[in-house]
DNA sequence: TATGAATGAGAATTCATTCAT
DNA sequence: AATGAATGAATTCTCATTCAT
């Protein structure tokens, strides 16, 4: 009661997003219903329809802002020189970027199916190409192609796939990118 | 086109579960109806609910009759000693059933989320860990897990990731299975 | 299984009836599927078909086989003199009657909605008319013959509504019984 | 018909409540659908999920609404002495609030099978009891017990089953009161 | 910046019934 | 005397969306 209404004012849009985005994660796209993050906002279906239009201008809104970084980093990694050195560093941004996403990356993980036929997907895929583009040589040797994007992807599954092993979160982290560089890397070396 | 109706006698239940899959991995479980499912196989609705009682028992049944050689190849990984040569054969062998067991997993790589609420999602889980188990080394350290991890996980994704990239899909396959085949040396030498 | 099978012969309908009537006293006539008393009988429920045209004449026809002594009830009662040692002596019959087909009774009672749209319901009537004819004296004033249907009732209730009661479950009945015909006596008296 | 539209503003609740009820004990809570409630409504099916979440919760309130005269009336009755005019001004106040809900008790007479499974049900033995245990006096012999619950009974019965019998319905309602009365009164006296 | 009331389309599921074998 | 396979019609319920206020 104190203060959570005054600081309700203004900011639901972004309230909206925020528990969307957990219930997508937790419980999946199709099975989250507007109702329940109407419910969970303390607010009426016809609030999130006040500041969007569909239910996929919540969801493209959220990886639209979310993603921003993605977009930032890959446009650095077009203008830097194609050296070993820069997919190193990309793949170690791309990593902490990921992990600052965590819940979106989550959902897109757990919802392909779903993401495919909204309009993110084509973004999303579009995206992925630019960062393969930058890590892969297409002369390279099919295996190093796919070695590159092994390293993205163990990155991604990475975050969601270890959960079961032991260990400290970021140490789990460290020696993911660890593996993803190193892929990289036998990539580069491979040609 | 020839005989159609003869030779739908006595396979409904068969053809049932093809038709399911093929629009699970199309259009995502949860887009897909059963109303979608009979139509396409020209029968009502109500018979898919003589061979099954419910949307759930079909997944359930493809899910299981699917899954049967990776379940008999995680048997054979116990009954073998644990050396490095079991563990490529194993990663061979498994990436020969992900093969023919496509879409299958496509259908639940594209629809994890919804997969974790399905009973399907535990019999996966547990059927994931013990194929971990017996590649990882659980002495070794974090960065050789992940190794393996990434190895399985390469061989999931490939299916599907590497559509757009150029090139004849055994050829990629091969090309993933050698990645997926180096990540498990390098974890066990790694140690 | 010893007998089972062979004991099935040639009195299925008779089982269909008795597991029928079981579930609709159990469950409410709605509530209860043929499906449900097909897998009771492990027969299937076409097996059913062969018995019966429909679900109303199945229990149409436990109607007509269990009231059957209750038709004998009332020719008797017609044939004697219309004396109070009559009505006393066909209240009695009456109770006896009803506890012998409970179960029965028990659907008819809780059922009444449903018994009303199928035939049973005027066939049930009519008799239900011609006991009140038998005991009650039209000549009588209003409150003698309230008194009469009131017997009536009573014994109908008493099968049910006096179960969380205590006492021997035969004795309540007696106490029923005294009070049913001391209620005719006071109508025959009031006159 | 005078201003049709602009009356249903704001009272749709109470709309569905007497259209159900009315339904209900003409033909039966499960005869009933939600379909057919909500065309008599000239509204459509989810509009009838906007006010309540079941058709269970439909049921549920309208028996709670329609019942809380009784329940008034059994709390008026604990706290009154225990005497003989106590019991019969009960008997009395009962009959009239019987007749004021009488659809609804029409409909729990005529759907006790369905009541039973319901919330309701429970909530019903429980105010049964709770009348019972005034009337009654647990000492007496098991005769006027029974003859008490007989009271109640009549009460209910008398309702609908009186309904082919000749007569003014106040008139009948009287003469139900009075037998009634009476059975309290012989069980009073301990007959 | 929201809400209350409603809709139209569609989901999964159940049921009594049929009929060729 | 019974089964296996199927149907058509219905049911309860959910969802994204709309709009007057």
């Amino acid at each position: 009661m104190d203060g959570t209404k005054q600081q309700r004012r203004g900011n639901t849009r972004q309230r909206i997003q925020d528990v969307a985005l957990e219930l997508f994660a937790e419980q999946g796209y199709e099975k989250t219903s507007l109702r329940e993050i109407a419910e969970r906002l303390e607010v009426t279906k016809a609030a999130l329809y006040y500041h969007f239009k569909t239910k996929e201008e919540i969801t493209v809104s959220i990886f639209t802002d979310l993603t921003k970084p993605i977009e930032d980093l890959i446009e650095w990694g077009r203008s830097q020189p194609q050296t070993l050195e820069t997919k190193h560093e990309l793949v170690r941004r791309y990593s902490q970027a990921l992990s600052e996403a965590a819940p979106l990356f989550r959902f897109m993980q757990e919802n392909q199916a779903t993401v495919r036929e909204l309009q993110i997907g084509d973004s999303f895929k579009d995206r992925m190409r630019s960062l393969r583009d930058i890590i892969i040589d297409p002369q390279a040797p099919l295996t190093d192609q796919v070695r590159c994007v092994s390293a993205i992807f163990t990155l991604h599954a990475g975050m969601f796939f270890l959960q079961d092993l032991e260990g400290d979160p970021e140490e789990k982290r460290q020696a993911v990118l660890e593996v993803a560089v190193d892929l990289v890397t036998q990539a580069h070396q491979g040609a």
